[in-house]
DNA sequence: ACACAATGATACAATTAGTACAATATAAAA
DNA sequence: TTTTATATTGTACTAATTGTATCATTGTGT
């Protein structure tokens, strides 16, 4: 009955492969309470369809995040969000897909002829305004 | 979905040698809006049996705008006009941009559940780990 | 003849899509 | 209740489409 609608957003001219976009944003949706654990997450084939791409690109998908126990996949059943999500594997998952965002983010803007200096303080700076951000408003529910 | 037709004039006789015409004929249509950030280019194939050329050919004129950061091109993807078509980095545009990468990568990261202060180290390790390949490396054209 | 740049040929890798199948659930039939 | 049929779900393997890498060939100038 508690069928996500997952509302993921694809760019498909990011260059991030589409499988790891969607491996990305459940990933983010778990830790951020979007999604909860026993979720029942869209079949291979409705979020195939929702967003317009092969069933077989989610299921690599949902096969990295299973792989990961972040989510449960059963043949016949469905995909569920895991009971008990190891603590360990959705840290290292999550810090896999940080350092590819990151290393992604670092050589855009190298090739932008940005120096390491400057690529560093900008982050430092937009980092501070977030912080300054959610002191002064929950934006959590 | 949106191919564009991009219909490029080759001079065989010209002297100019044909991947120098492609590159050329791309910037000036971005330039004059025929082509527009997002754009998906022809595929390499597909413009070189146009053109009656190989599709090498084509691939080194994408290559070339794609170090120019002209385009963007993706194995087993495709090619995009680029979304931030600054190459003309005035120190200004540049910084713009830099600040616009910055921001799209800290609200992907924070999305993850990242702390800003994973976010920051993972920034400062690749970065390090950048400069070092760079030690030994490369300088652009 | 030689050097070098431009182009072409071939093999490869990455991503996504297509097809057939197996496991499970659900409902109908006995 | 048990059995059977059908639909639903994920899986496995394969094909198609894309750009990449490397080397061979061609052509031009010295």
């Amino acid at each position: 009955m508690t069928e996500k609608r997952l509302t993921l957003l694809l760019d498909f001219h990011s260059g991030l492969p589409i499988y790891t976009q969607i491996v990305n944003q459940v990933q983010s949706q778990l830790a951020n309470g979007m999604l909860k654990p026993g979720d029942q997450l869209p079949t291979v084939r409705a979020l195939a369809e929702e967003l317009r791409i092969n069933f077989n690109t989610v299921a690599r998908a949902y096969r990295i995040l299973d792989e990961a126990r972040i989510i449960s996949t059963q043949q016949g059943r469905g995909t569920y969000i895991t009971e008990i999500p190891p603590p360990e594997t959705t840290e290292k998952l999550r810090r896999e897909s940080l350092a590819e965002l990151a290393q992604r983010f670092i050589n855009e803007a190298l090739r932008l002829g940005c120096s390491e200096r400057e690529i560093s303080r900008m982050v430092r700076d937009r980092l501070g305004r977030e912080s300054n951000r959610s002191e002064s408003g929950q934006v959590k529910k």
